[in-house]
DNA sequence: TAAAGTAATGTCAGTGACTGACATTTGAGA
DNA sequence: TCTCAAATGTCAGTCACTGACATTACTTTA
């Protein structure tokens, strides 16, 4: 475990017992036992400790799509499976999620960066689909599944009831209903 | 013009002058003569002075809903075409949208913070939906409205050759494409 | 193994965003 | 003109964040 992972863990820990605007970044690096400056040479700021700046999730995705083609031809079909094959794993992790979702939804700032990864993540769908429809019908669909995901994400913290792939499915079904109008 | 709007205004020019991180708290409120302290009173951090916090946007697209329930069945098209008349007047003042625009493509704060406005922005077009339509099916209508919206937005800003509007019912058409998959 | 190089971390001083507490001014109405 | 309230100023302080430079620790190579 390098100092950057500790200091994930010391923030979030710290995050969760005395709130996010209530802990100094001081504090988070003086419980790794490193000094601040070495804190700000990890992470652009302090948000950024609670974020993955790679876009990991996207490339997921994309891979995803790049190879299911051929077994599904409705992009935005594809890319919602995309996203409820990569993000399956939060049921395995529920806990973690919730909790990190918590801090999250505690503070504006922390939640205006988690909007910005979702432009990450729009580009990379958009990017994949591109490969085989227009780049116009890409981006739409790839914005649509985001928010499908995102819509079926709140539902999934809400309620024990369906899996994270059950939720997603289920968004995805009311967006066939709203295409018959 | 009361301190608030002086402050917005000189706030503006400085951005697009020397930039929005070279620009200080300070130096906006030296420019229209009172303190920092003042200016924290009227904004709540150093971005807010671009946006507008009253979603007075989402509530005329609400309103347009609720005045067009009878006119337009599909919840999604009224929705879109209430983005459309709303902000229809963008083309009326290219030129601040665009300056606007630029200031907040420069930084990434500011990204962030326009991102959370669109929560805003779908929930009350939720709201205004729910009153006929099903309340899943009403978010949904609206995150993909919000998501058209921007897309035609981005599109509005890159190129002159068609009207907001036009725009706005381009990706509409998109989105009719993409429903027939 | 010793020297040399490189990456990670520490130190420190400084800037700028933002806040709380309290004082002062200003403007509208009695 | 007096009075009250709202807006603004003053000031001291905290904390996020950065640049410059020093030090430590770990790797490579002769």
């Amino acid at each position: 475990m390098n100092s950057k992972e500790k200091l994930q863990a010391a923030a979030t820990k710290l995050f969760m017992e005395k709130g996010y605007e209530n802990t100094t970044v001081q504090e988070i690096a003086s419980l790794v036992g490193v000094t601040e400056r070495t804190f700000f040479r990890q992470f652009k700021d302090k948000s950024d400790v609670l974020f993955d700046t790679s876009n990991e999730m996207g490339h997921r995705v994309a891979a995803f799509i790049t190879d299911h083609f051929d077994v599904e031809q409705k992009p935005l079909k594809l890319a919602v499976d995309g996203f409820a094959s990569v993000f399956g794993v939060f049921d395995g992790e529920r806990e973690r999620v919730l909790a990190r979702n918590q801090i999250i939804q505690s503070h504006s700032d922390l939640q205006e960066r988690e909007l910005l990864k979702s432009q990450a993540l729009i580009g990379s769908v958009t990017n994949a689909l591109s490969v085989k429809f227009d780049s116009e019908l890409s981006e739409l669909a790839a914005r649509f599944a985001v928010e499908i995901f995102y819509m079926a994400f709140t539902k999934w913290i809400e309620s024990t009831e369906k899996s994270f792939v059950e939720q997603v499915l289920a968004v995805y079904e009311v967006y066939e209903k709203l295409c018959q109008y």
